[in-house]
DNA sequence: AAGTCTATCAACCGCTATTAC
DNA sequence: AGTAATAGCGGTTGATAGACT
């Protein structure tokens, strides 16, 4: 792989916005010659400019083809559901956007979709809502284990997780569930003393909480896609696999080709583009995992007994860039961003709220 | 009206992937 | 197979317009 120079480093090119002269003398060159060499195009149409800066230029701004203006909401909606599979895959996305640019669809997700996706609570990298949980799971896991050599050595009677975290008040009976559901999942397989020990707490805690939950705040599925190596873990476990959204939440560009795997995936019904919600409300509702004893240790093998409630907690969105979905923006058409906005912060709402119920009650 | 802040987006930079030899 | 040249990608920057004080 050869480096190539610098543009700045060979003198006398020009850098900086293009004038309407340099526009009209690369296109009339490339209408003339077609772009050819990059490299040699720009001594050839007469421009000062590097071969690079060319490109960038014609295939951002100049080409034919090139749909200015605002995006639609179709067209929105069609980014937001090809980032949720490909990430920051700017060119495939642009690529199955007919006249938007890798360059503007980037733009426009920066400036646009990823704000609005945090102001509703959703990470915009792993497209789930935002569960700063990560802090917890290593606070959990250091004080707990802390607590339980004491307890261990002097005997002491069991110990409130939550109170004990100082977050009594706060934590979700859900998130204790959650947590009681996968530790009795793993307590007949892998599980180490500590994590029994935590079992034990968090079932005094879900039995404790429970007398609190509301019978309409049932815990939201767990979403499948935020487990690590998810098709992996997700083939035994016959909570988390049946349905088309739980599906699409597995999908892992590692373990995607794009082209073919978007095709496979639409045609299957686990991938819907361009104009559908990529999500839709309905098979939320639906979700097997629904139920409150979403996690039958009966049922379940490898996936969930094989993982750790550190690991649970950790699935918090990580920093990178892996495409993975499935809580998700249903969006309806409205007439102007507010509107937008505001349909989408009702939407994610119910999500985080009834479904989680985390974000604003943990931290 | 002037100054400051914020949002937007064109363009650049550095890197990797692909192609040519 | 190895190397160089080229194309392309994604992250970042900086100029600028518009909003706000």
């Amino acid at each position: 792989m050869g480096k190539i120079p610098c543009c700045e480093k060979i003198s006398g090119l020009k850098k900086g916005p293009w004038t309407p002269e340099e526009d009209q003398k690369l296109i009339d060159y490339i209408q003339k010659h077609g772009h050819g060499r990059w490299r040699t195009l720009p001594k050839n149409a007469g421009l000062k400019r590097c071969g690079k800066s060319c490109r960038l230029r014609w295939t951002n701004y100049l080409r034919p083809d090139i749909k200015r203006g605002r995006f639609s909401f179709e067209e929105e909606e069609t980014i937001i559901q090809l980032h949720s599979v490909l990430g920051n895959k700017w060119s495939a996305i642009a690529a199955r956007l007919p006249g938007r640019t890798d360059n503007e669809i980037k733009n426009y997700w920066n400036t646009h979709i990823r704000k609005r996706l945090m102001k509703m609570g959703i990470d915009p990298v792993t497209h789930a809502p935002r569960m700063d949980l990560l802090e917890l799971s290593s606070l959990l896991s250091s004080t707990l284990y802390n607590n339980n050599n004491n307890n261990n050595n002097n005997n002491s009677s069991q110990i409130n997780v939550p109170n004990l975290l100082g977050i009594g008040p706060i934590l979700n009976p859900n998130l204790i569930n959650l947590a009681t559901a996968l530790l009795s999942c793993q307590s007949t397989k892998t599980s180490t003393p500590t994590d029994q020990f935590l079992l034990q707490n968090l079932q005094e805690n879900q039995q404790l909480g429970q007398t609190q939950i509301n019978q309409n705040q049932q815990f939201q599925p767990f979403q499948p896609n935020l487990l690590q190596n998810p098709i992996r873990d997700s083939q035994t476990c016959t909570t988390a696999t049946t349905t088309t959204t739980s599906s699409t939440a597995f999908l892992n560009e590692n373990q995607l080709s794009q082209d073919q795997n978007l095709t496979n995936l639409s045609d299957q019904g686990l991938f819907s583009i361009p104009n559908t919600g990529y999500h839709n409300l309905e098979s939320y509702h639906h979700h097997p995992m629904e139920n409150q004893a979403f996690v039958d240790p009966s049922n379940c093998s490898n996936s969930f007994a094989n993982m750790s409630f550190s690991s649970l907690l950790s699935c918090a969105p990580s920093s990178s860039s892996t495409p993975l979905n499935s809580c998700s923006v249903t969006y309806v058409n409205s007439s102007n961003e507010d509107e937008r906005d505001s349909f989408c912060s009702n939407l994610m709402m119910y999500d985080i709220h009834n479904s989680l119920n985390i974000a604003n009650e943990l931290l």
